[in-house]
DNA sequence: AACCCGAGCAACCGCCTCATC
DNA sequence: GGATGAGGCGGTTGCTCGGGT
C-alpha cells in the first residue's frame, strides 16, 4: 500500500482491476456521484487507487477520463465560441494534433472536446472542399478564408455591443500584435499574416453581427458570403484552384455562445508566453 | 410510422513516457 | 540498466439523437 492509499481506512486488500469485473460503457449517475464525492474528499491522485478504493468497478484510466472530461468543475460545456474556434484553428496550424497542448489554452475545454470539434467540423469542411485536411490547399483555405472570416465575425460581434467594454476587442488587439511577431499564416518561406488589418470591411447592418452573438454552434448553416471577400481571399482563390462557387457553397463558419469573460489579461498573457516558449523550442 | 443516415460526442484502446523498484 | 506500473495522449469506435425520406 502506498502513501496515497494509506490515507484511507481499508478493512481488507481491495481487489485489483483484474480481479473485479470491470465495467465499461457509459457512466451512470450513481457512478458519477461516487467518483465526484471520492475526488472531492480525497483529491485527484493515483487513479488506479481511486478506482479500487472508491468501489467503482472501473479502470483507473476510465475514472481519470471521466473526471477530466466530464466531472471536473472547471469543465465548460456547450458550444465552441467564435473565439475558441479561432484559437483552435490558429493553434492547430501551429502545433498540429497536439490536442492536450491546445486544450491548455482554452480554459475549461478538454482535449477530447477539441479533438471532436476538429474531427466533426473541420474535417467536414475539408471533405466538402474535396481535399485532405492535411493538404496545403485546405490549410491555405483555413488561413486565408476561415480564420479571417472568424476574425471578422468576432469583430462584428464586439461592435454590436458598442457600450460595453469588450475583452474580445482587447483579445483581437493582442492577436493583432501577436500576428506581427508570433502568429503567421502560410509557408515558412512566404508567410502571410492575417489579422484585423486584412479583415474585410464590415457591414454594420449585416445579420452577421447579430448572428455572432447568439448563433448556435451545432449547425454550420451560415454560408460564406461573397460580398465580404477580401483581397487576400481573391488572390488565394485564383492561386489555389478553389473556385468561389465552390467556396461559397461550402465554407461555413459556426456561431457560438459568448465566452468573452474567458479572455482575461491573464489568459492572453499565458497564451503569448506559450507561443513564445514554443518558438524557442 | 418506420427506416436510414449522418452528426456529435462519450468512452475505449493502444502506444508512449516517466517514475519507481 | 532492465522490468514494471501509472499516467498521459492521440486515434478510433460505437452509441444516441435528430432530420430526411
Amino acid at each position: 500500500m502506498d502513501v496515497y492509499e494509506s490515507c484511507f481506512v481499508i478493512s481488507e486488500t481491495p481487489p485489483s482491476e483484474e480481479e473485479m469485473d470491470v465495467r465499461k460503457g457509459p457512466w451512470t449517475e450513481e457512478e458519477d456521484f461516487t467518483l465526484k464525492a471520492f475526488v472531492n474528499i480525497h483529491g485527484e491522485g493515483r487513479w488506479s487507487s481511486v478506482a479500487r478504493l472508491s468501489g467503482l468497478k472501473r479502470t483507473g484510466k476510465s475514472c481519470r477520463l471521466r473526471w477530466l472530461n466530464y466531472l471536473r468543475p472547471q469543465v465548460r460545456r456547450g458550444n465552441i465560441s467564435l473565439q475558441e474556434q479561432l484559437l483552435i484553428l490558429q493553434l492547430h496550424s501551429r502545433w498540429g494534433n497536439r490536442w492536450s497542448k491546445i486544450a491548455q489554452l482554452l480554459p475549461g475545454r478538454t482535449d477530447n472536446e477539441i479533438k471532436n470539434y476538429w474531427r466533426t467540423r473541420v474535417q467536414k469542411q475539408a471533405k466538402q472542399l474535396k481535399c485532405d485536411v492535411n493538404s496545403k490547399q485546405f490549410r491555405d483555405a483555413m488561413r486565408y478564408v476561415w480564420i479571417p472570416r472568424l476574425i471578422e465575425r468576432i469583430c462584428a460581434s464586439s461592435e454590436s455591443h458598442p457600450g460595453q467594454p469588450s475583452t474580445t476587442t482587447a483579445y483581437m488587439d493582442r492577436i493583432s500584435n501577436m500576428n506581427s511577431d508570433q502568429i503567421t499564416y502560410g509557408n515558412t518561406s512566404g508567410s502571410v499574416q492575417v489579422g484585423p488589418s486584412v479583415v474585410p470591411e464590415l457591414s454594420g447592418t449585416s445579420s452577421d453581427s447579430q448572428d455572432a452573438q447568439v448563433a448556435s454552434v451545432s449547425d454550420l448553416t451560415e454560408c460564406y458570403n461573397p460580398r465580404h471577400v477580401s483581397s487576400n481571399l481573391i488572390s488565394f482563390q485564383i492561386g489555389s484552384g478553389l473556385s468561389s462557387e465552390n467556396l461559397g457553397d461550402t465554407w461555413n463558419i459556426d456561431g457560438g455562445d459568448s465566452m468573452e469573460s474567458v479572455w482575461t489579461e491573464e489568459n492572453i498573457w499565458f497564451l503569448r508566453q506559450q507561443l513564445y516558449e514554443d518558438d524557442l523550442n
